[in-house]
RNA sequence: GGGGAGAUUCCCGAGUGGCCAAAGGGGGCAGACUGUAAAUCUGUUGGCGUUCGCCUUCGUAGGUUCGAAUCCUACUCUCCCCA
């Protein structure tokens, strides 16, 4: 039987693990309970989030038990770990709604109803501990030279680190040896910024039941082409439509770049090792079909299976000029009233209803260098207006240089 | 608590009375080349109108001056050293 451990290996999942060989053995021998944390600082998940998702899914279907812990109180102080500013502070009432929109989220990779994992909030451990008990049964076990002595905290010790912030750890800590206590958990997985945090949550669990426990860290995932992973030049690329669409977050995976389309696949989708194998080995043109396959399995996972269809359609008809006909429904738009635009819209205005210009001036810059394009036809002329004579299907499609497009729909 | 340094346009970072919408780099956007890659080269990069222009911006609030990012005063914040 693969224990879960092989897979995430031979994934590229792993960059460390506290003892690797002890932590096979366990896992192959019995069912283990393990813990990730995601701290509900947005409403929403990102990119960066599906590497714990899936690490998370691969133990899952491997017989494991798997704990979802949502950051309901450790979201109040905010982790200073590879943060060069301390986060900004949020609200208990925005906190909470959060945790709740990222639970759905959550679910759509681990599945609570069968009643194995299970979704815990450690807001439910923290909000209100005694801080003086704390201290006596959880403070003592730490010091701080070890804890200086961290890296993660040495970037925040040349700009300033607030004690609040140096306390993060410690919550996270006793966050494992809490479910631990209650649910035998004995891994915890994370990014690779959280290794210091794992690591103190073992010792703890070592210190107070003399028990073993475990940590496994994913590497930082990197692009080849240098540019952060998962951003976009709105912010982040979120798994939730309203802050980016699924047609955004499709092209997102389809521009990928060529050396990263194997490990991504590896990572961000459930397919099959040889498959992907197969996938990672196509060259020149033929590596966007490994792409829109990518781009295809991880809309799919997160937005379903409709909604990627169609962000694939959508691909297809504004990008695949052999096939001019396609359904271009997924592209974003907005709208416009009949009667404004019988009486002519100016082509500048038009680009700055959608995101594709945010300012006159930025629309004129786009026309001027011949960026600007209205139902694949160049505007050349600044002054160029727009009226229903133009309009296709109902409908303006407009684009701004190669690859970001936008519909206009007149409203009746 | 005492002493010192600093806060500049998306970021880093020049600029120390007019020639500053503010050098340079990064990033972004666009063009060429392509495969909706990468690399490279070119252009562009506060807003509004567009020859000329006008408005807003150099931590915040006042002041000096014909004129300030640059000088003065107060305030806020940050960093460093000492206690």
């Amino acid at each position: 039987m693969r224990d879960g451990l092989e897979v995430l290996e031979e994934r590229g999942f792993v960059k460390q693990c506290t003892d690797l060989e002890a932590l096979r053995n366990r896992l192959h021998t019995e069912e283990v309970t393990f813990y990730c944390g995601f701290d509900p600082t947005h409403s929403s998940l990102h990119a960066g989030h599906l590497i714990p998702l899936f690490a998370m899914a691969h133990l899952a279907r491997a017989g494991h038990r798997a704990i979802a812990l949502v950051g309901g109180g450790t979201a109040r102080i905010g982790d200073p770990s590879g943060k060069t500013e301390m986060r900004q502070m949020l609200s208990v009432e925005e906190i909470k709604s959060n945790a709740q929109s990222i639970r759905e989220q959550i679910s759509r990779f681990i599945d609570f109803k069968k009643g194995k994992a299970i979704l815990e909030d450690n807001a439910k451990w923290l909000a209100n501990l005694n801080y003086i008990d704390f201290l006596r049964d959880i403070g003592r076990h730490f010091s701080v030279n070890r804890m200086l002595s961290y890296e993660t905290y040495k970037a925040r010790l040349e700009t300033g680190l607030t004690f609040i912030e140096f306390n993060y750890q410690l919550l996270q800590a006793y966050d494992f040896l809490v479910l631990f206590k209650k649910y035998g958990c004995r891994l915890q997985i994370g990014g690779d910024d959280q290794w210091g945090n794992i690591v103190a949550g073992m010792d703890l669990i070592r210190r107070v039941e003399g028990e073993e426990a475990y940590g496994l860290t994913f590497p930082l995932v990197t692009r080849a082409d240098g540019k952060k992973m998962g951003k976009t030049e709105e912010g982040a690329l979120f798994l939730n439509s309203n802050f980016t669409t699924a047609y955004e977050f499709y092209q997102y995976w389809r521009n990928v770049p060529d050396q990263d389309v194997e490990r991504f696949l590896l990572l961000y989708t459930f397919l099959p090792v040889e498959e992907i194998g197969k996938l990672g080995k196509l060259k020149d043109k033929e590596i966007n079909f490994a792409k829109e396959k990518l781009a295809f399995e991880i809309t799919k996972i997160v937005h379903g299976e409709e909604k990627a269809n169609n962000a694939r359609e959508a691909a297809k008809a504004a990008f695949d000029r052999s096939q001019a006909e396609g359904n271009r429904s997924a592209i974003p738009y907005v709208t416009v009233s009949g009667t404004a635009l019988s009486e002519g819209i100016s082509a500048i205005e038009l680009f700055t209803k959608t995101p594709l210009c945010s300012s006159n001036s930025e629309a004129r810059r786009l026309i001027n260098q011949g960026g600007a394009y209205i139902n694949e036809k160049k505007i050349t002329d600044i002054n160029e207006r727009i009226d229903s004579s133009w309009l296709e299907d109902d409908e303006l499609l407009l684009r701004a240089g190669k690859k970001r497009y936008f519909r206009v729909i007149v409203e009746v």
